[in-house]
DNA sequence: CGAGATATTGACTAGGCTCAATTGAAGTGG
DNA sequence: CCACTTCAATTGAGCCTAGTCAATATCTCG
């Protein structure tokens, strides 16, 4: 897991994105101009390079691969805007719990429980939210019966109803 | 001006982006899968339709285009992803004007003076706030002497003052 | 085991939402 | 031209969610 992030000129951060193995990095930087954003690893990762020629070489060959991959970021990016623009903490916590779930599952990996990679820093500021709030927020679900949380540990419990809560 | 909006399996919108002169419309249509979002015009425009196969051929000519085009519309989003999620209703609206302000430079049109196309229920949509939010931040804003606001004539008095309150 | 980082929980406060009333603008038909 | 309707915008009062400040609790790692 790596985590993605952009620094304003106050030296805040924004995690914008946390990306797992098969996703592409950095086509932030697409742009020709500089990167917008840095990203750290979370834990332990290999990654490969693709230099911006070696990019033009693929969009040569099918350049609608590219497209698509690109337009789906954007997609992917317009979903993040309208959950953190019109859902409450709890609805936050879900779609992104399911969201993560989800990944897992394409992957081959357990949906229903993982690991958590990131801190509950980190989760609060992707998700626009202090930590205590995200802690309230996931004591809440947990007493709720719709998931298990122990620290990093996450195990979910009620699938539909997680869904639901998310409102979308 | 346009805007486009996404639409929730509840009925329920969320306005996504509002696009001018030269902006391309429906980059979300380009993962091959079914367009995301639909546009409707604020006032009357004309537009040019491209086609993907002719996507594609530019895509061809020039790859390295095409590919910044979408890696700045990603870019954009993330800025939006901030400002949505770490600022407040004044802070919104400030960087909401003087992105408008900016648009309206570039295309040789009063960055200082223009109309708003949208109207508040917009307005407030796309910022994730509530329609009496958005008036009582614009109130406070004039009240303040950083705009003049009347209806959706916009007059900005200082700029400075306005892009300090963004906190970017 | 101890130190420091990370997480949880509580009490209080504040910014934004809801509900409600009023004003202003833009038509529409007689 | 004016009464009437309709919708957008503004403003106020009260409430509620999430932020702030603060105190513990738990984990991790040397």
């Amino acid at each position: 897991m790596v985590k993605s992030y952009m620094t304003g000129m106050n030296g805040d951060e924004h995690v914008v994105t946390f990306d797992m193995q098969c996703n592409l990095l950095g086509l932030d930087g697409l742009t020709g101009e500089v990167h917008t954003s840095s990203a750290v690893a979370l834990e332990t990762v290999s990654l490969c390079g693709i230099s911006i020629s070696r990019m033009e070489t693929l969009g040569n060959r099918s350049p609608l691969w590219l497209f698509s991959l690109l337009a789906s970021e954007l997609v992917r990016g317009h979903s993040t805007l309208l959950i953190l623009s019109r859902k409450d903490a709890q609805a936050r916590l879900a779609a992104f719990l399911l969201d993560l779930s989800g990944r897992f599952r394409v992957r081959g990996q357990s949906p229903q429980e993982f690991n958590l990679s990131m801190s509950r820093q980190d989760i609060g500021n992707h998700l626009g939210m202090t930590i205590e709030t995200v802690c309230r927020a996931l004591s809440c679900l947990r007493k709720s019966r719709l998931i298990d949380i122990d620290y990093r540990r996450v195990l979910i419990r009620d699938f539909d109803r997680l869904h639901a809560l998310t409102g979308t």
